[in-house]
DNA sequence: TCTGGGGTCCTAGGACCC
DNA sequence: TCTGGGGTCCTAGGACCC
């Protein structure tokens, strides 16, 4: 594959994304702390981040930091539009854009040079539409690797731009602490920590052994990677959710079997219209709880076919709930969750072999047809998907690991 | 840090197939 | 006859991200 040896790779982040929309559509709010949350705080502005309040913290505990906080519920259709405003100057920059969120992208803008100038050219353009046309203030990290434009501009926030020049990027790195790598959390960092690793620099001079031993395998590997400036992934186009989910937080105390049958018909409902709003159809339905001891468990159950019907959700999630409804009563219940996971297109499934298709020009439709064959016939079936590219002389790329 | 709601990826064991 | 090796799918749990 084909890396750019400049810094062309450009990550961009929306500012504390819901107070700022709630800032740009109501002047009164402009300049005051903000916060946007119902039980939780959900966005904070930065006016309410500068008195330590931080997201997700309850709202009683974000009121006694920041007395005069203005708070507003939240509005997501005003932010799903603002996003979407946002994602279009994206697109008009590059067609490589690989959304992370609703409020962050990267973009490559290595082929541009010629066309549109510099990356910091194009960062510094693509900061002021986002301004002119949306009303929002967007920071935005250049580097050669994603890794580097990510953690740029996390430093460059708020409203700020980065460029990692490719020259400097290890002094860049090595004193950033542990958890500005990808992967590592709360728990991982402890690990590391109890071995004396504290910086990105501590991890790139830990042997690899070492790291796999206290991350895992896939988190150590990536860490060492990262650490030693390696991030070979590109900026992927076209990515599709693999799960869609709802849940409900029901507090503290008895429940009885028919309130949570009836959170959780809700639940089903809300995940059906998404489903089938977006036209997809899953197999794989996910029941999550969390007791009151804040302890977790998940059940889950393969349908032998993909389905975007409520009733069929509504049959296995009973049969689910069943089974772990002896525990709930023991333990009390806090939070109900379902997700519908290996997730494709209802279209090609209901196609069967989509094949004979002629529409594989620019890729989709392929991965689509994809999507559905594995789906319905397991990964190995891919490979006489790509015996009938060959006989058929149509170009099968290769499926991203 | 006492906890909302939306996701992704990894690990590990068992079932099952060749 | 008493037990290989490789692979996939399913399930449950854990960690992490915004």
């Amino acid at each position: 594959m084909f890396v750019s040896s400049s810094a062309s790779i450009l990550h961009a982040d929306l500012d504390s994304f819901y107070a700022s929309v709630e800032q740009r559509d109501n002047p009164r709010l402009r300049g005051k702390p903000v916060l946007v949350g119902g039980g939780v705080v959900l966005a904070a502005s930065y006016e309410a981040k500068a008195t330590g309040v931080r997201t997700p913290m309850n709202l009683r505990q974000a009121r006694s930091l920041c007395p005069h906080a203005i708070v507003v519920p939240p509005r997501m259709e005003a932010y799903s539009e603002a996003s979407k405003a946002v994602f279009d100057v994206f697109h008009d920059t590059t067609p490589l854009v690989e959304g992370l969120s609703i409020d962050e992208a990267f973009l490559d803008v290595s082929g541009l040079r010629r066309i549109s100038g510099t990356p910091h050219t194009i960062a510094s353009e693509l900061r002021r539409r986002v301004d002119a046309d949306v009303g929002l203030a967007i920071t935005v990290g250049v580097a050669r690797t994603k890794f580097l434009a990510k953690v740029a501009s996390g430093v460059a926030k708020p409203d700020g731009l980065l460029v990692v020049d490719p020259e400097r990027e290890i002094e860049f790195l090595r004193p950033l602490p542990v958890e500005r790598l990808w992967g590592v959390g709360p728990k991982t960092a402890e690990r590391l920590h109890a071995a004396e690793i504290w910086t990105v620099g501590d991890v790139a001079d830990t042997k690899l052994e070492l790291l796999v031993s206290l991350a895992g395998v896939a988190a150590g590997r990536k860490v060492h990677s990262l650490a030693h400036n390696r991030d070979p992934r590109p900026v992927v186009v076209g990515k599709r959710r693999s799960s869609i989910g709802s849940q409900r937080a029901i507090g503290r105390g008895n429940h009885t079997r028919a309130e949570v049958t009836t959170t959780m018909f809700n639940i089903i409902d809300r995940v059906g219209h998404r489903l089938r709003a977006s036209g997809r159809v899953g197999r794989t339905l996910t029941m999550r709880f969390r007791f009151d001891d804040f302890a977790r468990a998940t059940r889950s159950h393969t349908l032998s076919e993909a389905t975007n019907d409520t009733a069929a959700f509504a049959r296995v999630s009973e049969q689910l709930l069943d089974g772990m409804w002896p525990t709930i009563e023991k333990r009390g219940i806090t939070l109900i969750g379902l997700s519908i996971g290996s997730l494709c297109d209802a279209d090609a499934v209901q196609l069967g072999l989509p094949f004979d298709e002629p529409a594989f020009g620019d890729g989709t439709a392929l991965n689509v047809a994809l999507d559905g064959v594995r789906d319905r016939f397991g990964s190995s079936a891919i490979g006489r998907a790509g015996d009938v590219g060959r006989d058929t002389g149509l170009s099968v790329p290769m499926l991203p690991d």
